[in-house]
DNA sequence: ACCTGAACACCGTTCAAGT
DNA sequence: ACCTGAACACCGTTCAAGT
């Protein structure tokens, strides 16, 4: 992977220790004032977007921001303190989208609707970030990704039972609501990205895809396959969720 | 991380050079004969359900097969092959599996139910391997994991279709119960292994869990929270998706 | 107050050398 | 034929030292 690929090459032109190491293409584009945690997990952000979480390294996050790498200890505790940032800060943008705040209000159904939206803009925006929801340690066991926060969680619930949902419902729409969210995008995303692990930008070909003349249906199906249809499939998933979801309300007449 | 803890702790005894280091409990159960692939590919998959797989390392699996290292490049050329070898190895289980593949014949539904219950049975197996299923980089862009081989692929198409599924809906399915299964799975594995992300089998305190005073609905659903019911809705989950699919079938007068 | 340099324990990987 | 030792370029992290 990326730093074997690095490593066996003498000739990379960091080997060398020129000023430019060969990832950090720019500094980023906000002001070059000292360092902050906001400008750092920032930065983080990009550069994960840019290269992968495979390629994000201390060091070559320093580089990336003009600073030694050691600097950052500053600012964040360690390797993982910036990941777990990371991800909070791509999640803090749920709370900036109007689409899933405003709105007054027309039922939990349509609240469901615009957050799974909110969420699924926010993978689409930060494909290689993404991932990281998932694979970070959450705040307490029974807190699933994507809905990361306690927040959020809050506010699901609250707004579930609000409209009528008992408590076990509830707790169960959450669950379901979270395995979706995260089954669709992950994989969404990953069709996308192709997952930036192996290596970074590379041209690298397109690996001829092992001749599949062992696999008949796959090969007539291939075009089919290939072809990306995940906003409809997200789409109709989430209304067959929410239909389901709406079998756990109490009957109308009961409702208070 | 795992490094880390190592590292400011010099006192740590495979520091001074002991026969037997830290993590390497023992040699695994299998013959002591010489490597070879299969042999390293099964320690590497004991060793992560152990450890996690944060804490796998060439040199540590070599310890832990009483070997030096760099001695397994003879058998995987190197970490990420080793880490492809650890997912067809773990995947390959399901070939194995009775309950998958005997069985006469009793429609697609029973199918993909036998099916869904195998993948799950291999996750909940190997908690600690499973999330590399949807990590590593498929073999194809439309390679879905947790169905990661053109073999399943194959298999699960040929099933479909061979139950009068037009092409567009078999492919349709394949999406849906992809993104099904590693949702669900993902979720459930790590609400049990707690992802075996921070350190390893420290002891290490439960996390006070901050505190949840601003979270009203939470407090109160702190214990329904914890409760696990995976299994159910895993078959709930599961019924419904069935159910959804069912509708993607032509009316039966028109089906071959 | 904030960053740098040097240091340390670890990594993945290569390769000549041992057996 | 298979493993080991030494080497190299990288890591994360600490800490005294610079400014």
């Amino acid at each position: 992977m990326t730093p074997a690929e690095e490593g066996d090459d003498p000739d990379t032109p960091e080997a060398r220790g020129g000023a430019a190491s060969a990832i950090p293409a720019a500094v980023p584009g906000s002001a070059r004032g000292s360092l902050d945690r906001r400008r750092v997990l920032g930065a983080a952000v990009e550069f994960i977007d840019m290269h992968g979480y495979e390629a994000l390294t201390m060091r070559r996050l320093g580089a990336y921001l003009g600073v030694e790498g050691m600097a950052l200890y500053r600012h964040v505790s360690g390797r993982e303190a910036l990941l777990d940032g990371v991800v909070e800060t791509v999640m803090d943008e749920l709370y900036g989208d109007p689409d899933v705040l405003m709105a007054p209000d027309h039922g939990w159904q349509d609240f469901l609707h615009r957050l799974a939206h909110g969420v699924r803009r926010i993978a689409l925006a930060h494909p290689a970030v993404f991932p990281l929801l998932a694979s970070r340690p959450p705040a307490a066991p029974w807190v699933r990704p994507p809905l990361r926060s306690l927040r959020w969680l809050e506010c699901f619930l609250g707004g579930l039972i609000g409209s009528g949902f008992p408590d076990h419902a509830a707790v169960e729409a959450y669950r379901a609501y979270t395995s979706f969210l995260l089954g669709h995008l992950l994989l969404e995303v990953s069709q996308k990205g192709v997952k930036i692990s192996p290596a970074d930008e590379a041209e690298e070909a397109p690996a001829p895809l092992a001749d599949l003349t062992d696999y008949p249906h796959l090969q007539r199906l291939e075009p089919l396959l290939s072809q990306d249809e995940s906003a409809a499939e997200f789409d109709e998933s989430l209304e067959n969720l929410l239909d389901r979801l709406e079998r756990l309300l109490p009957p109308p007449r009961s409702r208070r």
